[in-house]
DNA sequence: CTGTTAGCGCCTTCAT
DNA sequence: ATGAAGGCGCTAACAG
């Protein structure tokens, strides 16, 4: 980056000092300052927010900056002063619009107070996981958002040495490291369990997407099926696509499901793989709910635009992003709040089941 | 964070050097190359993979940096080395899952090299996009990426002074400040007009979002009525919702529309909107494409998995993501890709046209 | 292949 | 309300 500069240097002065040489480098906290007539220090406050300047001062120190085009330099600022305005994100999968909305509640937050997430995919596989903390902890950020309360061993410690607040969302089902906010899936599973045997229904089928990978599916499952043993129920017969989740895996297992099933109702591990069964019921000319009852969860928008609204469960994830984020910024100002925020969810009863 | 200290400092030494007085500060290079009998930037090459290390050496710098647990330090690294790992993304909206697809293609390229996305979320607003790009560039991020070619003027003086790769997303029908990658919108337009008119229709209606914010829709609607006219056709008759786009903004918009018009065909803003369409029909009992045909624009999965496969356009999100990572790390690697890259689009044909 | 020296640009602490 | 001094932890630029 810096220019070339073969000659040898046959000056007395042996050091050659190179307070920027290199004019892309752009201005510093001392040009500033020299042009404002003040110290360094002065221009610092000034840029930090920090107080304890004059008005008259602080204007001839913003016109200085104007002057300058100076930019604020957070690389040093963060290495000098201990404290970053970044929050590493770390978040399974952007392949449906489950995780943006909660990013979306986090950037929310995170932007109002001048902080920015620094994101990472992990694809539900702990490894990326633990790779991309150990990536992220080396810019020594301010906070941490992870997915879920299922880490390895490696990430645990990671997120428990790192001495900033950590909040793990979705899910409030384990104990957290640091924080959690989220729902109780085992519970929102159950619900649904309870609310379907309500409506009348008996025998229950279950289709869902990759189970090993998505754990909040598998306790949503878990608790659908414990709520169906406790009213003293069959079991419900199931059909996992092994594949992501997706509106076409939940059209096709559905279809597979019901050349060997006949239930009266399907309890889906999501709204994507729900409204794939309403798609195929429609193609089928399978009434809804008549000949069949479906639930998803989530209660995405697509789902209460169908022809029949989805009955389905709200899953508040924006919400869950912005508590997320201002969980940390609360242990940043010093505050404590709750380790353990559940936002709760609602079941949303639609015209499918 | 440093415990206070309030005893008069009567010892004749004036000032106490402090070097990590703060436990939670973690173990520094220094610590690393004093247990490895190694000099710092020794350990320093291991960590960085910058070569000119002896196996042997390189093993018990290794050893000692499981031993301290030491965690590398970018804020010291980047402010001393002049390069970041961190590179900036700005998108207007996570609303839907266009941009998240968009993210997703820019976070894969950028994980496989060791780099971060830092993102910020503009809401289509212009100020907004300024501010939080003054922002990001205080980190001195290694590389931009920014949505479309509409920006404030200061955003484009940012854009141009940083000396850092940018590319803009999405657009290539105006020339970058930069680098840009993505598709002609006003073209993709068009071609949809020719499709819908080689298809027999003549009757054009067309239902949109909020255009004043979604400059890249405008385009295309832009490009669909300059097909029309040049083909001599009437004008299509509009609804725009003024909302953004949504499946529900999409079925009730064609309701609308269908109130004071009889199109044969109608385009759409986009797959969400067109989705809503499908509803609105299916709901009204209008069968497709008989009694009316219908098109939208992305390509997505759930238009796909309609009863009907959606007549659309695939605009290759994950790839424009994909691709404007690459770009910028082919920049840093000191190559010079071609500044404008036209990812192009796919008619898909669908059955509701 | 390894080490020495001198900052990177800012903020903390302490003084005034 | 303002300033002086030094260090945050690391890497570039040379030497050897």
């Amino acid at each position: 980056m810096t220019g070339p500069d073969p000659q040898p240097d046959d000056q007395p002065a042996p050091r050659r000092r190179r307070l920027r040489p290199d004019a892309s480098a752009g201005p510093t906290l001392a040009e500033v300052a020299a042009r404002a007539g003040v110290s360094e220090i002065t221009v610092s406050r000034v840029m930090r927010g920090a107080g304890n300047v004059s008005a008259a001062t602080e204007a001839r120190v913003r016109e200085a900056v104007r002057e300058t085009g100076y930019v604020r330099n957070r690389l040093a600022g963060s290495l000098a002063g201990h404290r970053s305005n970044q929050i590493g994100v770390l978040l399974p999968s952007l392949g449906n619009i489950v995780f943006p909305d909660v990013l979306n509640g986090i950037e929310d937050s995170l932007e109002a107070r001048g902080f920015h997430p620094v994101l990472g995919i992990t694809h539900y596989q702990p490894e990326r996981e633990e790779h991309l903390l150990a990536s992220l902890l080396a810019w020594r950020p301010a906070g941490l958002i992870v997915t879920g309360t299922r880490h390895s061993a490696a990430t645990r410690a990671m997120l428990g040495a790192g001495g900033v607040p950590v909040v793990e969302v979705m899910d409030v089902d384990t104990p957290p490291v640091d924080m959690a906010v989220g729902i109780s899936h085992r519970a929102a599973g159950a619900a649904m369990a309870r609310h379907l045997i309500g409506r009348g229904y008996r025998r229950f089928g279950y289709v869902g997407h990759d189970l090993g990978a998505d754990e909040r599916a598998a306790q949503r499952r878990d608790g659908f099926r414990h709520a169906l043993a406790t009213a003293g129920l069959p079991e419900a017969q199931e059909c996992l696509s092994g594949t992501p989740s997706s509106v076409g895996a939940g059209r096709a297992a559905l279809a597979q499901l019901l050349e060997r099933a006949r239930p009266e109702a399907v309890f889906f591990s999501n709204d994507d793989m729900a409204t794939g069964g309403v798609f195929h019921c429609l193609a089928a000319g399978i009434s809804l709910p008549g000949d069949l009852a479906i639930a998803g969860f989530n209660g995405l928008e697509i789902g209460q635009q169908l022809p029949q609204p989805l009955t389905t469960i709200g899953s508040r994830r924006r919400d869950i992003g912005r508590r997320a984020a201002d969980m940390i910024l609360a242990r940043l100002a010093g505050e404590t709040p709750d380790p353990v925020a559940d936002v709760g969810f609602t079941l949303i009863p639609g015209a499918t089941a």
